[in-house]
RNA sequence: GGGCCUGUAGCUCAGCCAGGUAGAGUAUCGGGCUUUUAACCCGAGGGUCCCGGGUCCGAAUCCCGGCAGGCCCGCCA
């Protein structure tokens, strides 16, 4: 069997775009991709997921040898429709304004809008995504897509027929697919507009208020007319990305199941009315949030891509993403340690299997390159498990965790010196572990025989692990205890646990005055 | 009402989209670490790949039909 690009999902996606291409009979110089950014809202993982798979498939198809351009656009237009969980309350007196025209809640960006986006474009760099950056409202404003919305507004009763037939919806029999921004009190979508006036190429409208999320927002009444070309207004979704493909000349893009209603409409004005054929598409599922412990405590907290990348490299991240498309993905915080683990074992693969492959492995090296963005790296990195890393931030003092671990990796004979990648890497494992695997030292109940034991024991510490394990010995044997059951306590109250690693060595690494803090703090309780 | 996803070891899941010897983590059990019970290291057991048909030399994987759980859309965008 003859091998795709480099055998993934995203090389065959790109090989059916071409294929599609060439039926078409359109021109191939350029095939461009899009990805739309949402702006309204905190931008989740599955938000990155389409704009970093749209990103690969435009490699994908450099790849296999034509050029290729990936827009990635802000749908800034877009009406804020309910302010998301965690933000100001005073953001409520701006529902159904564009989210372009929002002051940022954060006041670092122009708008709520750019804020958004900005979030998304940030995850994007970090991951090393190439992308074209457009803007709604500037495509709007430029006339971008006039030609688009004129012939749309022209044929609006045919389309309002299709939109009943395809997803059974009669709204638009009754108005134009076109949302005109209230020039009286700047909201969108409140305005109902029910006449296009060809000769002047403008919408007539009154603000007569909306249902948005099951709440009837009211109107301000005014009667106004909006220039189609401008950003007066904007088309409704089932007709916008239409427009928008016909004009930049899309070839591919992908959509998440919950808009295929409106793919479908689209496809057919594209295909019936632009006389543009749609772009190829792939249906993929949402991602959903499994939380984690810490992490989905705090209310209304998203699975942002910077939550990921607070403990997993942006390779990890991207394996999530390009491992594969189909199905449902449950993401956690819980599974990044395993994903960071996949990461060394597919550079492991990349390095080592270089002939005489399966299609297997022959994926597997694929996808190794993808995560790098096909910019693979030369030479492999040491590969330390991503759990060891945070069992021994987990044990190291406060303070000097980096150092800590660094040290422990050296007398493992991991490493010989900690360089900028290790030390990365034990901060990511420092993150993870302070918000997932919290020691949680609760009050432990003691007898006067053991708090007098414990006295002693801190009295008895000393710099040397072996002389602070025989310690405990000699001091369980002194008072008639069993090891097992002094050791116990000591671990329930240093880490709440019942067992742990080696005492001796491990007060000593904390040090003993911190030790002997702890354990005096016990007793006196 | 329409569309989609999932079902694999006790548990959590990978493998499925391009068919080729059933995998990982965890739990369990056994062994190791010259006075611990290790969170460490080595090893073992553990499967009707939800059920039933079909295609194929060959099916966890593709097709058809069930069962069970979940998600999305249904006059917001």
């Amino acid at each position: 069997m003859e091998v795709i690009g480099k055998g993934t999902w995203i090389d065959l996606i790109a090989y059916r775009v071409v294929e599609r291409e060439k039926s078409l009979g359109r021109p191939l110089e350029l095939i461009r991709v899009e990805s739309g950014l949402g702006a309204s809202g905190i931008p989740h993982i599955g938000s990155l997921a389409d704009a970093a798979r749209a990103a690969a498939v435009k490699l994908a198809l450099e790849n296999l040898g034509y050029r290729s351009e990936f827009i990635a656009f802000s749908d800034d237009m877009d009406g804020l429709r309910k302010v998301p969980q965690g933000l100001p309350d005073w953001l409520n007196s701006y529902l159904a304004y564009p989210v372009s025209s929002i002051p940022d809640p954060f006041k670092c960006h122009e708008s709520y809008g750019s804020h958004m986006s900005s979030m998304l474009i940030d995850a994007m760099e970090k991951c090393g995504i190439e992308f074209k950056f457009m803007s709604g409202r500037d495509a709007y404003r430029k006339g971008v897509y006039a030609n688009q919305a004129i012939k749309i507004l022209e044929n609006w009763e045919k389309i309002g027929q299709a939109i009943e037939e395809i997803t059974g919806q009669t709204k638009f029999k009754m108005q134009l697919p076109y949302f005109p921004i209230c020039e009286n009190c700047h909201r969108i979508y409140l305005a109902k507009a029910t006449e296009y006036d060809r000769e002047s190429q403008k919408v007539l409208y009154k603000c007569e208020g909306t249902e948005i999320r099951k709440r009837f927002i009211k109107g301000c009444g005014h009667e106004g007319e909006a220039k189609v070309n401008g950003d007066q207004g904007k088309l409704a979704w089932k007709v916008e990305f239409a427009a928008r493909w016909a004009s930049l000349d899309i070839r591919y893009e992908a959509y998440g199941k919950d808009i295929a209603d409106s793919v479908k409409v689209n496809d057919w004005v594209a295909d019936n009315i632009l006389n543009f054929p749609h772009p190829y598409h792939v249906k993929y599922e949402m991602f959903l949030d499994k939380g984690g412990k810490k992490i989905s405590k705090s209310a209304g907290n998203v699975f942002t891509p910077q939550t990921w990348l607070k403990y997993g490299t942006p390779q990890s991240l991207l394996l999530l993403l390009y491992k594969r498309i189909v199905g449902t993905r449950t993401i956690s915080v819980e599974d990044i340690p395993n994903y960071m683990d996949e990461v060394d074992q597919l550079e492991e693969i990349y390095f080592t299997r270089k002939e005489a492959l399966s299609m297997w492995e022959i994926k597997l090296r694929g996808l190794y390159e993808y995560i790098h963005l096909l910019k693979p790296p030369e030479k492999p990195s040491k590969h330390i498990p991503y759990s060891l890393l945070v069992q021994l931030c987990t044990i190291a003092p406060e303070g000097k965790e980096v150092e800590y671990v660094s040290n422990k990796l050296k007398q493992y004979g991991m490493i010989k010196e900690a360089d900028e990648h290790i030390i990365q890497r034990i901060k990511l494992a420092l993150n993870w572990s302070k918000d997932m695997h919290e020691v949680k030292r609760e009050k432990v109940e003691l007898s006067d025989k053991e708090k007098q034991m414990i006295k002693e024991l801190i009295n008895s510490l000393t710099n040397d692990p072996k002389e602070s394990q025989q310690a405990i010995f000699q001091i369980a044997k002194k008072y008639e205890v069993e090891p097992k059951d002094f050791f116990k306590k000591l671990y329930k109250i240093l880490l709440g646990t019942e067992s742990g690693p080696r005492l001796g060595p491990y007060l000593v690494d904390i040090g003993l005055e911190k030790a002997r803090t702890i354990l005096s703090q016990a007793i006196e309780s």
